[in-house]
DNA sequence: CTAAAACCTGACACTGACGTCAGAGGCAAC
DNA sequence: GTTGCCTCTGACGTCAGTGTCAGGTTTTAG
């Protein structure tokens, strides 16, 4: 396979393809990618998503790819799975404050109230945050 | 409180809070903020955490500082909190796949055993990555 | 009053993953 | 051949958040 086929299949534009090449993550042989080339851009893509860096998608890689780890790549995925925890629990608490305000705001819209007193930063004056977002634009 | 005292407070870098100034996400009256200006940068700092933009953040803000909400930024807080749910999800299913080897690995090492059929990745030869790795450095 | 400490403005640098563009080559069908 | 598509190399641009430095002003301590 060539590198237009796998970007097509993939959904990664080329550019992306190359950069993962030229950091030695997706190595290919005389312009040809092996089938198994999919699934590892997607392994990367996800990779990346959870944030990740090259560098460290490519300490980690021979132990995504071989059930074989070393201690020192175990400890390496330890370290990037408490990181990724952590970064679910973050997220979890902010959709949760969101998921306040949205079920709270369609309560009161239900019944056509106002308040401003229930506020999830207390201490602020309305106009604070108006006047700064107005001159903002 | 003037601009170090709420570097200090909140561990965030004078920089980075002159910054949030320039966005308009922290007003200051003449030099001195408020004391809800510390919740505020936590709030900026978890909605960035979050992977919002500081515009986004911007247009999001009035609702999180005060319970009222227009059906406007109802929408963009629903879309918010949406794509921090699919986020999640990834970031889970990237766990868990972390999970997998870490668990096996304990497994196979417990027993003294070596398994290199049981990829993750099928069809990879094993030289396929290592001389990857090898040339990186 | 003076010196030190804190502050402000403005600008440029950097990081990392990727876009984009230019120029050059390879390989197919017509 | 040549037209056209795919590829490669190389370089520079982007974006957002932040570091950093220079040079000037304000506040605070003595």
């Amino acid at each position: 396979m060539r590198i237009g086929e796998l970007a097509r299949r993939t959904g990664v534009s080329v550019r992306s393809l190359r950069y993962y090449e030229e950091q030695h993550l997706l190595p290919a042989v005389r312009r040809q990618y092996p089938e198994s080339a999919v699934g590892r851009v997607e392994l990367i893509q996800q990779l990346y998503a959870a944030g990740l860096s090259s560098k460290t998608i490519l300490g980690i890689m021979p132990s995504m790819v071989m059930g074989e780890v070393t201690p020192m790549l175990l400890d390496r995925l330890t370290d990037e799975r408490d990181r990724i925890d952590q970064q679910i629990a973050g997220l979890t608490s902010t959709r949760d404050r969101l998921d306040a305000i949205i079920s709270a705001s369609h309560d009161l819209m239900s019944r056509g109230e106002r308040c401003t007193t229930h506020c999830l930063l207390p201490g602020e004056h309305l106009n604070d945050l108006c006047s700064s977002v107005e001159t903002a634009k």
